[in-house]
DNA sequence: CGCCAGGCCTGCACGC
DNA sequence: TGCGTGCAGGCCTGGC
């Protein structure tokens, strides 16, 4: 499911739900996930309320009165609020009761998300800690993609999507960015001049605030906060697009595969 | 049946 | 030697 975007619009649509809000009751039915969701969950959350709902890469955090609870949906997870008394299907495995009789839950077929529990400085938690830029701060910016390709020597894209370098930016939007910068997804990193440099990161920002805006992408199974999917699928220049005619030249567009991840390109558009 | 899927961590091999 | 980099594998289920 989900990029960026996806977490971001979902952050968005659950805050004004949980904002201020008690946590009454908290449910674990699977703790199998990316990581085992830690024993001290669920008990630990009951009585706390939610200052806010923040968002660092893909991470959801949840700040608690007397901690965050770190929350990241993978490949497959969706974080929606549901009615109190709604059942939970077969692949719902974490719930949080609030007092306001809304349900937070959080569904996982593939389990590749994470729950966890931090009491210290969410930020400084390994997972956290090491986590390039955001991709719409100012801190992500022409001189520093520059500086930071300089010895990298594989592909571009592969580059971008190195949560190292820069968080956030997923397999779709690093095919799309890379088209409406006019990049090959092949093209070595260390080769990009300062002024490509500065068309990928205005690409990179561009596609992701028009995402959001669109309230994301669904592709499969992607839904927002109320259940509802995203538009920007519709907006794809290249991305499930193969054969297909390229929006501005009309050359089919190529596929490849790059780290063991589908890349879509324009040959004639994308140099 | 095999293949594919929106993420991301780990561990290994390699070269400077 | 140690570090950064590059690459494969693994975690899971579901849909075609």
């Amino acid at each position: 499911m989900p990029e960026l975007p996806e977490v971001e619009t979902t952050r968005r649509g659950l805050l004004p739900h949980m904002e201020g809000i008690r946590i009454v009751r908290a449910v674990v039915r699977h703790r199998q996930m990316r990581q085992p969701v830690p024993p001290v969950l669920p008990d630990c959350l009951v009585g706390l309320t939610i200052r806010t709902v923040l968002r660092r890469a893909k991470y959801l955090l949840i700040d608690c009165t007397t901690g965050t609870l770190i929350i990241h949906l993978g490949m497959s997870g969706r974080l929606w609020l549901v009615n109190g008394g709604t059942a939970p299907e077969k692949h719902d495995h974490f719930d949080l009761h609030l007092a306001n009789d809304k349900i937070i839950r959080l569904r996982d077929p593939r389990r590749f998300g994470l729950v966890l529990w931090v009491t210290d400085n969410p930020f400084l938690h390994p997972l956290l800690n090491r986590l390039g830029p955001e991709p719409l701060s100012d801190d992500f910016n022409a001189p520093y993609l520059f500086r930071q390709t300089r010895s990298r020597s594989s592909a571009i894209k592969i580059v971008i999507m190195d949560s190292h370098l820069v968080v956030g930016v997923g397999n779709i939007y690093a095919s799309e960015a890379l088209f409406h910068a006019g990049i090959s997804p092949r093209k070595s990193a260390r080769r990009l001049s300062l002024a490509r440099c500065a068309e990928l990161v205005q690409s990179i920002s561009q596609v992701l605030q028009q995402a959001i805006q669109a309230g994301g992408s669904s592709i499969r199974d992607y839904v927002n906060s109320d259940g509802m999917a995203g538009n920007f699928q519709s907006q794809f220049f290249v991305y499930g697009r193969a054969g297909e005619p390229c929006k501005k030249c009309q050359t089919p567009i190529k596929h490849l595969v790059q780290g063991q991840r589908a890349t879509y390109y324009c040959p004639i558009c994308q140099r």
